[in-house]
DNA sequence: AGCACGCCGACT
DNA sequence: GTCGGCGTGCTC
């Protein structure tokens, strides 16, 4: 028994702590121990043991582990070296990113299930399609070894039952699966149907359940009991034996990556995972993220097309409102519509985007918008200031008078509020029911969507959440409040989202209401992303977003880090970024080129003013190397009230 | 990240 | 005179 333990901790702390081994002699290296730290005690991950002490250290300063929390290890060398990797690339410390790893105590609340899809618990025949797909991904391992493959087809097409078919063959070779789905609830209800599937020998990880429940299957996972695990981005890091399979549903979605530190991307790291295990990585959707549509053109990914409706349902009629001039926010089109559907005692979903700060200045005449002129983003009103900001790279105007193009006074900061929306539709309809569903009452949505489904309510006014979750048979009209919300956000990923979020819309509505309508209103017809959804032109939407982001060198033509700095101290927090950035300056290579400092977008969060720089290269290896250098500099010497967050490939810029 | 120590302002 | 702000440093 070693004499010697090295301890890590889930706290910004680069380095490792040597403790003595405890009296009874459990320790042991992937257990987790309790041990004093400071003046508190703290449970720490053992990740190392010797024999000797490690020099430049009293031995009187060295403590002993007072109790191993752990009966049998959490963890091997494998998730140690995975931590490792996370922590160079995601840059946090290593603690963070075990703990990041490991099945966290805390329960989180249960999410409500919606109704869902009929996934098939019976094995169904592969159409031809679905049979070269799955003969390609079976075979991926041997051809061509490391690259991964890419179900790319339309709801409806089949994706599941060839990622189940693919999954049981691995079972079969006796080898160990990971199966991805989204963090949301519709999700929960999908594993559950797979796990029907493939019985005792599966477990799904989702958020409901407790710190326990997870430690056990976690136990039950190492010992290679459970082979297929489905969870949301964190079943990343399941630690299945002998993993030979790892299957990303609906690979676009934004919940694969992390929202804390360390910001991990699911996709990233299952590449990883794939690559140390030699596994095959699958990965699915009916709108790729762009990054992987740009993989695929270039042969990095495998493309595997599925084109076909399994079920023959129809393509709804779908169509863009311009709003333009009109007065509110339901157009006369969409307003004799939920007549008419209520004159067909049919039902209506009407979809609000709730961000609350989507104030762009627009020109009611002409249309006219103010944008950036470096970055081609929507500018910001800045209330302190009174000016329009650009929050990628800090440029500042004047917020003007009238339309910079046509004169008109009619131009201004404007945005629709979803308490305005339903007061509309209320007033409006009078005799039509009418309920709410979304994350404020997140409670009784169960109840909303059951009360729904059973005919009670004419009108459901809900958000995203409920987009997806969409298999109500007695709806006949999807209305889409305002498309370009998360257009006018200083994000360049806000196309992409609004195009999947609409075409996701589009492909479920007409899966389930074959007679469907759905009217998507909009200020910006003309936009790509309205347009090529409206259509269902994957293609051209991908042609024209490819050239913008070209255009404007973002990804996936370029690579990102960005850093946030926050403190309630608005003088600390410019000091510091100014600092920082004085700091990357010196040590950033030519190639690449530094954004800001700027506010962040959201520029004051929980009374922290929030600074942002961006980092941008072509490759990563020009920003990462001084990315990390600054990082752990910064960390060195900081003002103790100034927080640094580092993101690499961020999704989001807010 | 916490937590203690340590040195300057308004308060029972 | 003390309570308490938050700047500084440390954690095997």
């Amino acid at each position: 028994m070693a004499p010697y333990f090295e301890l890590i901790f889930g706290l910004p702390l680069p380095r490792r702590f040597t403790y003595r081994a405890d009296d009874k002699g459990e320790a042991a290296v992937g257990k987790r121990a309790l041990v004093p730290f400071g003046q508190r005690e703290m449970t720490g991950f053992i990740v190392g043991q010797g024999t000797e002490k490690p020099d430049g250290l009293d031995e009187a300063a060295i403590k002993a582990i007072r109790r191993v929390v752990d009966t049998e290890p959490l963890f091997g060398s494998g998730e140690i070296e995975l931590a490792q990797w996370i922590a160079g690339f995601y840059l946090c410390s290593e603690g963070e990113a075990l703990s990041a790893m490991l099945p966290s105590g805390h329960r989180t609340k249960e999410l409500p299930t919606f109704g869902v899809d009929e996934i098939s618990r019976t094995k169904l025949d592969l159409s031809p399609e679905q049979d070269a797909a799955f003969q390609a991904v079976i075979a991926a391992n041997r051809e061509d070894a490391g690259k991964p493959c890419y179900l790319y087809g339309i709801t409806g097409s089949g994706k599941t039952e060839v990622f189940l078919r693919a999954a049981e063959f691995f079972l079969d070779r006796g080898q160990g699966v990971i199966y991805l789905v989204p963090e949301i609830a519709l999700s929960k209800q999908t594993a559950e149907d797979v796990k029907a599937r493939f019985g005792q020998a599966a477990c799904t990880l989702h958020s409901g359940l407790s710190g326990s429940e997870k430690l056990s299957y976690w136990q039950k996972i190492r010992a290679g009991e459970v082979r297929v695990v489905i969870g949301p981005r964190s079943a990343v890091f399941a630690p299945v034996v002998n993993l030979g399979l790892v299957i990303i549903d609906e690979e676009h979605d934004g919940s694969y990556k992390s929202g804390n530190t360390p910001r991990y991307h699911a996709r990233q790291v299952a590449m990883k995972r794939a690559t140390i295990s030699k596994a095959v990585l699958v990965m699915g959707s009916a709108t790729p993220s762009v990054e992987s549509w740009r993989l695929m053109q270039e042969g990095a990914i495998r493309k595997l097309p599925l084109t076909r409706r399994l079920a023959g349902g129809a393509v709804p009629h779908i169509s863009a409102v311009n709003l333009e001039g009109v007065d509110g926010c339901l157009s006369p089109l969409l307003r004799s519509e939920i007549a008419k559907t209520a004159a067909m005692r049919r039902q209506t979903i009407l979809f609000l985007n709730r961000r609350g700060f989507a104030y762009f200045y627009h020109c009611h005449s002409c249309g006219y918008e103010l944008r950036c002129k470096h970055c081609s983003v929507s500018l910001t009103y800045h209330k302190s200031s009174g000016k329009a900001v650009c929050h990628y790279c800090g440029y500042k105007t004047a917020i003007p008078d009238s339309c910079p193009q046509c004169g008109s006074l009619d131009a201004g900061f404007a945005g629709f509020g979803t308490e305005l929306v339903e007061e509309t539709v209320r007033r409006t309809f009078p005799d039509l029911r009418v309920a709410r569903a979304d994350a404020d009452n997140i409670a009784d949505i169960e109840h909303t969507l059951a009360f729904f489904k059973a005919g009670h309510i004419d009108i459901l006014l809900g958000t995203q959440m409920v987009a997806k979750g969409l298999n109500f048979p007695g709806v006949r009209l999807v209305g889409v409040i305002l498309a370009d919300t998360a257009l006018h956000l200083p994000d360049f990923r806000a196309r992409e989202r609004t195009f999947s979020l609409l075409v996701q819309v589009a492909g479920r509505a007409g899966r389930y209401f074959p007679d469907g309508k759905v009217l998507v209103q909009t200020f910006r017809p003309n936009d790509s992303a309205i347009a090529s959804a409206v259509r269902l032109d994957v293609d051209g939407f991908f042609d024209a977003e490819l050239a913008v982001r070209r255009e404007q060198d973002f990804p996936p033509y370029s690579r990102l880090i960005r850093f946030v700095i926050r403190s309630r101290n608005l003088a600390k927090a410019e000091a510091a970024v100014n600092k920082l950035s004085s700091l990357i300056r010196r040590i950033l290579p030519k190639t690449a080129e530094l954004l800001g400092p700027a506010p962040c977008p959201i520029e004051l969060h929980a009374d922290n003013y929030r600074r942002q720089i961006i980092l941008r290269a072509p490759i990563m290896d020009a920003i990462h190397a001084a990315a990390a250098k600054a990082f752990a500099v910064f960390n060195t010497d900081r003002d103790p009230k100034v927080y640094l967050e580092a993101d690499v490939d961020p999704v989001s810029l807010l």
